[in-house]
DNA sequence: GTTCAGTTTGGAACCGGTTCCAAATCTCGG
DNA sequence: CCGAGATTTGGAACCGGTTCCAAACTGAAC
């Protein structure tokens, strides 16, 4: 706990001005070689180290980016996470988490954020903020980038849910079979609805184009979590004409469906397909067959990006959207008749 | 972009000193409420918030608590991880992310982490930093909390390792196996080793206390990955004298087992038990019978011991050891003769 | 109407850096 | 040896808060 050793303590050590010993620091190029030396000896004989808060108050550099994330939701945020942290844990930058979990704490970016000077840089995850938070931030003019999620003035990392949704309704369809459920997300989620949505929106367009009719029977709405989508999967699963396959918004959701299947001693593929979203690692070794939006990629590209744009790079907004693909394993096959 | 408002501009708004402003921003009591009720005008016409970099460099606090986590190891680290957040998310800290990866920037405890002030606390997850590091860090007078790691001078949250590995042989040994094999992390983890050692020697202590005989061919040594614990255990049990049941150091281990298991055509249990340790979520859906060690858990008591010991409470070390408890799910049986 | 203790207030000094300007020093041709 | 221009240097001012001290105000007691 010794006493704080300041710029001035080795300005004074190595008898020069204080605004040498910060040239130095900045390795700015208009210092002698023997002052730099000089400056260099006393920093390492008071065992010196610059302090980041005064630096980041007097630049108006923090030194920090910050991620807005919804950090329980489900395994994909995580993975995508991975991503963002493999790209700036080995930048200059510390990585500041701002969870955004219960609507409780959602006023963070009205408060923490706009409270300039914290982060130089965000990243927004899987969630879509108030337009008058976001108004109120766009103002504070830090860069930005969305992940997962859309905003008109804001660099977006999306995936083409749509696309997606149809890839998986088509893979039944070409498997097959023509009644096929679907385990929604909350649509009226309050983080970040599209995906949701779009999804759904996918898999009708597949049926649409296979001349099968919408039906509402099919299609249950659940949270998240496995124990839920368990028990909607049941329900769906043990009506008088079940579907032959479902699609589940997610890969967990999906995995629900899959224990819902063992609960009712329904085997998989045979009397029932699954197909999921995602690419979480569980899928792999479930087996399940699923749509894999490139997750990890998605959080190192939105790192990247936003480090492109702190360093002043680059033009205003640019899209990126990324492939679905379809993975297929052993839960999906041709139905039995 | 609007010109930054600072506490001097509210003060001449208000027609106050700044010394009242500030006092009103912290709440102090000492401000007639007519003043408070001026100033809070001010603040709301200038639409003024307060800037936590000047905040923390005149005060000397930070407000932000810091982790150090090897955040990608596995998914028990994301586990505690959650754990935290549930704290820490609802707390007036922020939370900043050291992802201490490859050992290239293991130095972040000497360099990021002792500039002062840029947080108040410190978690440090399951790794054991180089001493020389932890000395200097110690110095700094940083409060700082251990979780799943053990340091003889700080506040520890650890798990019982010895008995966990003794639990899962135990039952191992209950079901009636005699050839029990373990397939175990490196032991010369550059993180954090000692958890390593800990279950290898509860599970030879079960394996003594029965009568059995260690046989170092049945120990096998692979990195946490799945893919490489697929690989180790499909050469372990394809041996001439193959064990009847497999202990692995972690889920995710375990589940590399399953594969392997799989993929020789080896049934499980009936085959080949198989028993995990973690109690991650993927577990309870692969029906992985496993020590549970309380991940969550573990994250929310250092978060809750670290606010504690920042507020100044509590002794100097205070070390909590969880629990481990065996959950019996269906990976395991008794070995058919 | 004083006196005095208690409360409220203003503002200078400070936290530890960066930056900018003016001054000091250097370089080198004439 | 001088002087112009380039290079290097010192240090005051600043970033936007907090804190502390002294001054101003309050009101109850005499």
């Amino acid at each position: 706990m010794a006493a704080t050793v300041t710029i001035r303590d080795v300005a004074k050590h190595a008898g020069v001005g204080v605004g040498t010993v910060s040239r130095v620091l900045n390795e700015s190029d208009s210092v002698s070689e023997s002052t730099r030396r000089k400056v260099l000896a006393a920093i390492e004989d008071l065992n010196y180290s610059p302090s980041p808060v005064a630096r980041s108050l007097s630049s108006g550099k923090a030194m920090a980016v910050g991620v807005i994330v919804p950090f329980f939701t489900n395994a994909s945020v995580v993975r995508r996470m991975q991503g963002i942290v493999s790209i700036l844990g080995g930048s200059d930058y510390d990585l500041v988490f701002f969870d955004v979990e219960n609507s409780g704490n959602r006023d963070v970016l009205l408060t923490n954020m706009v409270r300039r000077k914290l982060v130089d840089g965000l990243l927004i995850l899987s969630l879509r903020p108030a337009d008058d938070d976001m108004d109120r931030f766009l103002e504070s003019g830090i860069p930005a980038i969305m992940v997962d999620a859309y905003h008109p003035e804001l660099p977006c990392i999306t995936i083409d849910n749509v696309e997606g949704g149809w890839q998986a309704a088509r893979h039944l369809l070409d498997l097959g079979h023509r009644k096929i459920g679907y385990l929604s997300d909350y649509p009226d989620n309050a983080f970040n609805r599209s995906p949701v949505l779009d999804r759904f929106a996918g898999y009708r367009k597949a049926l649409r184009e296979a001349g099968i009719d919408y039906r509402e029977d099919y299609c249950v709405e659940s949270s998240l979590d496995r124990e839920a989508s368990r028990r909607e999967a049941r329900r769906l699963l043990s009506t008088d004409d079940p579907p032959t396959a479902a699609f589940a918004y997610c890969d967990m959701q999906a995995i629900g469906v899959l224990e819902a299947a063992r609960d009712l001693g329904l085997r998989v593929p045979q009397d029932i397909s699954v197909i999921g979203y995602d690419g979480i690692e569980a899928a792999e070794y479930v087996q399940l067959t699923t749509i894999d939006q490139s997750l990890f990629e998605s959080g190192v590209l939105g790192a990247e990006l936003l480090l492109r744009v702190m360093a002043g790079q680059l033009p205003e907004t640019q899209d990126i959207t990324l492939p679905t693909e379809l993975v297929v394993r052993r839960t999906t096959a041709p139905p039995v008749n």
